[in-house]
DNA sequence: GTTCCGATTCCCT
DNA sequence: GGGAATCGGAACC
């Protein structure tokens, strides 16, 4: 893909000031660009997942406000970026009127510009599509982490944007926007409800290989271990 | 103060 | 396909 410099203009407040699942969709083709003092890295975002606020069971918002969860509380426009397991980032846009408290997960994309800094973030990436694919990697190749948490997305100079690309949406045709459910978490309206909470585009090798969250080992003692087993794939 | 567990990834089999 | 790595937030005592 060629950056054109005249398009490098970041998306108004207004297209995060919206439903979180129409957020979610128009994001998918969409370039973020992170600028560093290494120099920039884009990334075209090819799946996501939405967050519905303090209702959704699943969200980080569902505990209520604290002061981690304090940016998806906040006004819309804005990267909520956390850290998991001890060792990832990852990345999630608020959208909706502030106190909605719903987030957009950035969980894949394809790298197109500022690859030789993105393979540098990344080295453990054997081919180019994996240096994206995933929301911690996502994350990383963007060099992304808590600095950027909280970040305004619509500031004329920030360094965290996406891209208000014409030619984004065009580039995927009707159907290939591709939905599908969380797994362990039911939808708002009862068990077994079908939301789309996942997105991504179709036939996109970037698209993170979906797989059930394996319960982890407990600490050592702990005899009765009720392994869950389920497996999914997509 | 202490414990539990996660919106994951990587490496080995 | 399975397990380990690793640390901070939030719940619990």
């Amino acid at each position: 893909m060629i950056m054109d410099a005249v398009r490098t203009e970041a998306l108004p407040r207004a297209f995060y000031d919206r439903p979180v699942l129409d957020v979610a969709r128009d994001l998918l083709g969409r370039v973020v660009v992170h600028t560093t003092d290494d120099g920039d890295v884009a990334a075209r975002v090819t799946e996501v997942e939405a967050y519905a606020g303090p209702d959704d069971p699943g969200s980080h918002a569902a505990r209520g406000r604290t002061p981690r969860t304090a940016v998806m509380f906040g006004p819309p426009g804005h990267a909520y970026v956390y850290f998991s397991y001890g060792m990832h980032w990852c990345a999630n846009l608020v959208c909706g009127p502030e106190g909605t408290a719903s987030a957009v997960l950035l969980r894949a994309g394809e790298v197109v510009s500022g690859l030789d800094l993105a393979r540098s973030r990344r080295p453990a990436a054997r081919r180019d599509v994996d240096l994206a694919r995933g929301p911690a990697r996502l994350a990383a190749a963007l060099g992304l982490d808590g600095a950027q948490d909280g970040a305004d997305l619509c500031a004329p100079t920030s360094a965290l944007r996406v891209l208000d690309d014409a030619t984004a949406s065009s580039s995927r045709g009707p159907g290939a926007v591709v939905t599908g459910p969380r797994v362990g978490v039911s939808g708002p309206g009862g068990d077994g409800e079908l939301f789309p909470w996942r997105s991504w585009l179709a036939g996109e090798p970037t698209v993170s290989a979906y797989r059930v969250a394996a319960p982890r080992r407990r600490r050592a003692g702990s005899g009765a271990s009720t392994t869950t087993d389920e497996e999914s794939t997509q």
